[in-house]
RNA sequence: GGCCCCGUAGCUCAGUGGAUAGAGCAUCUGCCUUCUAAGCAGAGGGUCACUGGUUCGAAUCCAGUCGGGGUCACCA
């Protein structure tokens, strides 16, 4: 471990037995990195000792100060301001950190836990192109998964494609009227936004067929059930549940344009699944758990015959599972598809990265599963995140607000190809390399835009004003990375080589780099448990700044020595591996140069 | 109405029991004849929604109030 912290604790902890007989874990104290304007690298809070101690605050920190300087060879000296005891460890005992940290070949992959995760993302609609609100979500989903692996869990990533039921329906009838035969080939349009269009149409056709009948005299709500194409796609659903071969094969042939162009955006925002659950087929499976949990007693039969599960104990309402007709509600697919999961991964976590309106219904899941006493049960956890909303509020499809990602993601790329063309190190790259260059820039920012924000939070997203592209951005990282690649293709050129020889002494700003670096498994662990890629996407940041700062002052292939030049050399190296690993975290690439 | 989440600088956000609450954007001032200025250094900008409580110590925990969002569908 690179990390003092740990080392602290304990020493503290035998420390506070010894001297106060005092027994305290050593997980209970709280140790904080020093702030700049004090002497030391960290800080232990002492007032939870005083009382024991019965001496003051500075005594106790004086006290404690002494012994743990004995049992910490590494210490070089300690101050004690009001409780806190700020503590130093030498320059020799850093500059090993360094060292270790080089030579650390996976330096930021944990060591391996035999826990089993699957992580489900996205969970699109089969009906219509990916929105803003996914891109939230894949983007989370990704980079949780990423940092949960480097925390040394095993993690599969899978999908939900929610590929049956009225929506598509829709489109489908909608296509039936006005399609005539066209193909996402044969238009040239995106398959997912191609079936998306028929959607569109269909809310169109609906619209102008129920504002005839209430022209005839009928009210807008019985219209709105009345609506002959609305009829047909209800038709359409009971065929495509009685297996009728026609509908069959519409629907095949549109969810497979959709997929192909779902397939497209993942491809072009950086993302992948290792495996695909479709909705349609585990419908079944969990009504048979439905059915199994009334046979043992664990939902009740309503007169109708609908099938019910009883919440109230545990501060929920009654819920319905299966419906009077025996179809399945929206839960009991899901417990279907968990099953399912379970049988395939035998995971001890199933995450499940969807929006927080749906808190409810995951409360719910996991109650019902409990009580079915399956294994999975208790390792159900819902990474819930905020909405995205536009200036206006929330996007709505039927006034148009929707952004939608493939838009997105084209825009973004646009801005960083109109900066890079418009910089004077336009003439360095060719069009070739700026292409990809903007790829990598513009999905970056818009990466780190919303992966910086603490999940639960709500994020306001404006259409009309463009994500920046400096300061606290992903850009700002991707560029403090390829400066240090910079230095290295200077130093590679000039044929220096450098060694682990960095002399004896630090100075402050290079102190405070390593103990930053230092502090990057603990970070991974700490996102790693909460579920948080805004640990990362801060923590980088943060690295960033300071290397920039550091970079500004102080010359590395330049340095005054050798030995500052190996030092500044090894630091401004495991700088950059460490923003590169963070970013790569985060799902955000890396250029060499920019 | 019940339950859940949120409220920190003009704006977007960090900080979730510890010292004088921090960044970025925007505004203003400096810095490219030495490793990439998508950068650096600095200035101004705060009743941490409000009230009470717990604590040696509260933006952080608890209770209440106000404001915003979500949810309480035999929709998915």
């Amino acid at each position: 471990m690179t990390d003092f912290t740990e080392q602290l604790r304990q020493q503290v902890a035998a420390v506070a037995a010894h001297v106060y007989q005092f027994q305290i874990e050593a997980s209970a104290i709280k140790i904080d990195k020093t702030p700049p304007e004090f002497q030391g690298e960290y800080t232990v809070v002492i007032f939870p000792f005083v009382k024991t101690s019965r001496k003051s605050p500075e005594a106790t920190g004086n006290e404690i100060g002494a012994a743990l300087m004995e049992r910490m060879p590494a210490i070089s000296q300690y101050n004690v301001v009001k409780g806190f005891l700020n503590i130093s460890f030498a320059d020799e005992a850093w500059l090993n950190t360094l060292r270790d940290m080089r030579a650390e070949k996976q330096f930021g992959q944990l060591a391996a836990t035999d826990k089993k995760v699957v992580l489900e993302y996205c969970g699109p609609n089969t009906n219509k192109p990916l929105h803003l609100g996914h891109v939230r979500n894949v983007l989370l989903g990704y980079a949780a998964a990423n940092i949960l692996q480097a925390a040394g869990h095993t993690v599969h990533k899978v999908n939900i494609l929610n590929d049956r039921g009225i929506a598509i329906c829709k489109s489908m009838v909608a296509y039936l009227r006005t399609g005539n035969n066209t193909t996402p080939a044969s238009t040239g349009i995106k398959g997912d936004h191609f079936v998306g269009n028929y959607y569109v149409e269909y809310s169109r056709i609906a619209d102008a067929e129920i504002q005839k009948l209430v022209a005839g005299g009928m009210t807008a709500e019985a219209a709105a059930k009345q609506a002959p194409i609305y009829l047909e796609a209800q038709e359409m659903l009971r065929k495509w549940e009685a297996g009728d071969a026609e509908v069959l094969q519409l629907w095949n042939t549109m969810n497979n344009w959709v997929y192909a162009g779902f397939q497209e955006t993942y491809q072009r925002i950086g993302i992948d699944f290792e495996k695909e659950y479709k909705e349609s087929e585990f419908y079944l499976k969990g009504k048979d758990l439905v059915l199994e949990g009334l046979q043992n007693g664990t939902f009740t039969k309503k007169p109708d015959g609908s099938i019910w599960v009883d919440l109230t104990a545990d501060g929920l309402d009654e819920k319905v599972l299966l419906r009077a007709d025996g179809t399945s509600v929206y839960i009991t697919q899901d417990m279907g598809v968990a099953w399912q999961r379970y049988q395939d991964y035998q995971m001890d976590t199933s995450v499940y990265v969807v929006a927080n309106e749906q808190d409810y219904h995951f409360k719910v899941l996991k109650l019902v599963m409990q009580k079915l006493h399956y294994p999975f049960a208790n390792g159900i956890y819902h990474l819930s995140y905020g909405m995205v909303d536009l200036p206006e509020g929330k996007m709505k499809s039927r006034e148009g607000t929707v952004v939608d990602a493939d838009d997105l993601i084209a825009g973004m790329t646009d801005e960083a190809h109109a900066f890079l063309s418009a910089s004077e190190k336009s003439a360095e790259f060719s069009e070739a390399e700026k292409q990809i260059l903007a790829h990598q820039i513009g999905l970056s920012a818009l990466k780190y835009f919303i992966l910086k924000v603490d999940p639960r939070k709500r994020i306001l997203f404006n259409p009309k004003e463009s994500i920046d592209l400096h300061g606290h951005t992903g850009p700002f990282i991707q560029y403090a990375y390829a400066r240090i690649q910079s230095i290295f293709r200077k130093l590679t050129e000039q044929q220096v080589a450098i060694t682990d020889a960095y002399g004896s002494s630090l100075l402050p700003a290079e102190k405070e780099l390593i103990v930053w670096l230092s502090q990057y498994p603990t970070t991974i662990a700490l996102a790693a448990e909460t579920y948080s890629p805004a640990e990362i996407a801060n923590y980088i940041y943060t690295l960033a700044k300071k290397f920039n700062s550091f970079y500004a002052d102080h010359p590395i292939a330049k340095a005054a020595s050798v030995e500052k030049q190996n030092l500044r050399a090894a630091i401004a190296e495991r700088t950059a591996y460490v923003l590169r690993h963070g970013l790569q975290l985060l799902g955000i690439e890396v250029p060499e140069k920019m």
